[in-house]
DNA sequence: GGCGGGTATTGATTCAGATCAATTTCTTCG
DNA sequence: CGAAGAAATTGATCTGAATCAATACCCGCC
């Protein structure tokens, strides 16, 4: 956690990679640390653009609100992961807010920054270009997924999906049984699957009873991730 | 309808006019023109990228489909639009298909014109990136109309949509009464929407019978084009 | 400790939309 | 033209999830 962004463990995955030295030398100038607590919000909708963000650690949620003041959680940004950079690009407002769903550590890179970021290394847009097509493919999924698969199924995706990542990788998978956190509240966690808190609860009473996983508060242990894995899948009984 | 492209009335507002004369040279080269018939495909999801599209006439259907075999009909891409570019820029493989729900003529440019492109041109990546922004935008707005808005509500906003754009900008707008074409089967309809065929037809009758449109065939007539939009947003009476 | 406010669970009921099944209407083509 | 097949409509029924309404739980705080 030195002042340089080169030295961050997360840099090289990271899209600020591609800058040669110029750029990591601006980057470092300008870039700012930031704190977030749980619940507190980073930028919202309709903001004007705020910059470029980089997660240290803790957990970001990307959520939608509409007119009624109903929302969706659309995705989680995790550490190492870059968010806020379509506005910081197409100097547009956001579209979506941001916030912080654990304590945060994010670093900022103030939008004053974008164009000479930009111009300075076109190689930049191209790496953010994959990770806006990475996050459109898996919107689209969502799309599909919310249309198609009854909520259960969804729900079961999550868990997997959370098994296979954790916050940082799979935190216990001795013996085949898999344990790991899930960092949400119930009523993000129905905001993700797109259901109730009601529904939620009752999915996860379910789930449970028919021994797919095991919820303690926001822990989960997963007995058999194959069997879940499975189940996932649907039943299609070709 | 020459030879080049920079002399399609179309160019300028698709992202090549951000070329130079030496790539729209290169354009002119390589890029083929080719023609579709209704229910054609043109791309199939997990195809090696075959280039980038644009349309000069016809409609053109972006679907995705699970792994039942259900699918989606995310969005639709009309005249003067570019599609494709995604796995076109990433060099990955098409994550959705794309289909001519109408006759299409439509100029393809392979994928082979890929590298070069981009490399000639930095300012290109910026458009597409703007592009792909404004597509991410929308889905991100249609995973929450899902989530959150009855059907209803969804197909209302449908066809306020294609009241406003057409195919090419309203079609009739005479005495406020409103008439254009929806060149969709119900079927696409409804997979739009994210409904059953069956539901489709319940609700173009109801909407029918409230007097807010009238159907035949694919003709659509809105008497009261602002009845409609009103009517489109929902009923939060605060 | 115990009070108060948000969060989560549970129960009873309703309703939108899916499903299943049967026609009807449109297309296409021999 | 008329038959065959696909698309669309209609009807009857079922079901997953929302809604409404209580209660239980958890946690910071006086």
């Amino acid at each position: 956690m030195g002042t340089n962004c080169a030295a961050c463990h997360h840099f090289r995955k990271t899209e600020w990679a591609a800058l040669d030295d110029a750029g990591r030398d601006r980057m470092d100038r300008v870039r700012r640390k930031c704190h977030f607590l749980p619940g507190e919000p980073i930028y919202h909708e309709g903001d004007e653009p705020t910059g470029a963000y980089c997660v240290s650690s803790g957990l970001v949620g990307i959520r939608k609100v509409d007119a009624e003041g109903e929302s969706v959680l659309l995705r989680l940004v995790r550490p190492g992961e870059t968010f806020g950079f379509r506005s910081f690009i197409t100097d547009e407002a956001h579209s979506v807010s941001a916030e912080a769903l654990t304590e945060c550590r994010i670093c900022r890179l103030p939008q004053a920054a974008a164009q000479p970021m930009v111009e300075g290394c076109p190689g930049l847009v191209c790496k953010f270009f994959d990770h806006l097509a990475r996050d459109m493919r898996e919107t689209e999924t969502k799309v599909l997924e919310t249309v198609k698969a009854p909520s259960r199924l969804r729900f079961l995706r999550l868990l997997v999906a959370f098994g296979a990542t954790g916050l940082d990788g799979p935190d216990v998978d001795d013996g085949n049984e898999q344990h790991f956190e899930l960092p949400l509240s119930r009523q993000d966690i129905a905001s993700m699957i797109g259901v109730r808190p009601e529904s939620m609860s009752r999915m996860i009473r379910a789930v449970q009873e028919e021994g797919l996983a095991r919820f303690r508060g926001r822990q989960v242990e997963i007995p058999d991730p194959e069997r879940l894995e499975i189940e996932s899948l649907g039943e299609s009984t070709y």
